[in-house]
DNA sequence: GTAATTTGACCATAA
DNA sequence: CTTATGGTCAAATTA
């Protein structure tokens, strides 16, 4: 390790010199000269294959081994993180769930609530009803992620197919509902469900196949990075787009089934988003809403607006409105703005504004002045919205209109499928949602205004 | 061969 | 000041 010390401090110098530059020119530190390699070969390590054959006989003598090994190397060894090897025993487990009736599977999924876990899923696809493996973006594991997506999608390629798919799905999420609401209450005209958490990891288990997929927004994404953060379950990731100088960069945090736990943008793309690809595409129902939805989506919020913006310190209107609405209205399933503490610490600090201020950004967020201030989410529309939408259906419209917090009772910005009544600039489209125009401009690349 | 991902190391910032 | 943590880099690895 001693001997990479030079290169090290070479590097050092080199990320110094970066950091100033970073911000004034980034064509200019790209043009840097960029430190030599210096991570010695291992000839012990030929691939992950054999490491992984390794690790399946693993015995503590090959674990120490490796630990020495590893001790001395200066750089990178490519080891599945022992938490992944403890989800191989959770796979199992969740294979018998997701095989099991509608029924025992949210079972299942209430018992298993003291488990601080919280899935925020926006983006949603059709289900593959076979669970998804659990090691995203690992090996032979994403492949099978893709496959498996790719044998549902195939399942499912008819509307029929899609409507019973739609139609199981939001039965399941009804009775998961009436057994949430049981533990509703209402806290300063605000309904808080504290069994957001119960369902969210229902539709985990319902909606499975997010996996391998960094977002639908429309955009593309270079992961740069993947860490675990404290206080955080699932490793974060770190994407930026990739069009060309575009500074947008996002985190997502994923959970081991590939589920999207959190995603937070940074920044504003300087370009149209590019033409979705085939892939991409929303691969079932003939119904041209899916799309609708998440352009819908896309095109009120990223880019100018770049999704929803919520402040910490200052709330502004937007994320006010938003997230009471959403928070009062939704279990969060699908809350693209407010999911995080409303999902994540439902029950802590109650207090009518406090809670709406603290919904849109988690407060650990705050330690880095650029990421306090902004909270933008990221929404994916795709196929299984219709799921959530026709969940918000289910919710019971008195809920909805009896609340009497001041903010958000238009409901014009209400995501939960409740058709707006009042609003004068705005159409419910064929997805349910209300939708309110808020711009339009001539975009690089589209013949038509946005 | 290229492109994308993984992952340990490093740095900046906040506490 | 030190420590803890998050964000980023880039070689190594995989697809």
């Amino acid at each position: 390790m001693t001997s990479s010390y030079p290169k090290l401090l070479k590097y050092s110098l080199f990320r110094q010199l970066q950091w100033t530059n970073m911000e004034v020119n980034e064509a200019a530190k790209i043009a840097i000269a960029r430190p030599v390699a210096s991570r010695p070969r291992c000839p012990i390590y030929k691939s992950l294959s054999e490491l992984l054959a390794g690790a399946i006989g693993i015995s503590s003598t090959n674990v120490h081994s490796e630990m020495a090994i590893t001790a001395i190397r200066p750089k990178t060894v490519r080891l599945k993180p022992a938490t992944n090897h403890a989800f191989v025993g959770e796979l199992s487990s969740q294979v018998g769930v997701s095989e099991a009736p509608v029924g025992c599977r949210s079972d299942n999924i209430l018992q298993s609530v003291e488990k601080p876990k919280v899935l925020y899923k926006p983006m949603a696809k059709l289900a593959p009803r076979k669970p998804i493996p659990l090691l995203e973006n690992k090996g032979s594991a994403a492949s099978d992620q893709q496959r498996e997506i790719a044998e549902a999608e195939a399942r499912v390629q008819s509307a029929n197919e899609v409507k019973q798919q739609h139609d199981f799905t939001a039965e399941c999420q009804q009775s998961l509902l009436a057994k949430s609401q049981q533990e509703k209450r209402i806290v300063n005209s605000t309904i808080v469900l504290e069994s957001t958490e119960e369902v969210a990891q229902s539709q985990s288990l319902i909606n499975t196949s997010t996996v391998d997929r960094p977002s639908y927004d429309g955009n593309n994404w270079r992961k740069y990075g993947q860490k675990q953060v404290k206080g955080s379950e699932y490793p974060r990731s770190y994407y930026k787009c990739t069009h060309l100088k575009c500074p947008v960069k996002k985190k997502v945090e994923r959970s081991y089934d590939g589920q999207i736990a959190e995603i937070v943008y940074r920044g504003e793309h300087n370009h149209p988003k590019p033409q979705p690809s085939k892939r991409n595409q929303p691969a079932i129902c003939n119904d041209t809403s899916k799309e609708t939805n998440k352009s819908a989506w896309s095109n009120q919020h990223p880019q100018t607006s770049e999704a929803y913006i919520c402040r910490t310190e200052n709330q502004n209107d937007v994320g006010l409105t938003i997230h009471s609405a959403s928070s009062s209205k939704a279990p969060c399933f699908y809350d693209p703005i407010g999911m995080h503490s409303s999902v994540r610490n439902p029950g802590d600090s109650a207090e009518g504004n406090k809670r709406l201020e603290a919904t849109c950004v988690e407060p650990k967020i705050k330690r880095r002045k650029y990421f306090g201030s902004l909270c933008i989410r990221d929404c994916d529309f795709s196929f299984d919205e219709f799921l959530v939408s026709d969940y918000y259906g289910f919710l019971p419209s008195r809920k909805i209109a009896g609340q009497s917090n001041g903010a958000g009772t238009s409901g014009e910005s209400a995501f939960p499928y409740m058709p707006n009544q009042n609003t004068t600039d705005s159409e419910i489209t064929e997805d349910g949602f209300c939708w309110r125009k808020h711009g339009q401009k001539v975009v690089k690349g589209s013949s038509y205004p946005r």
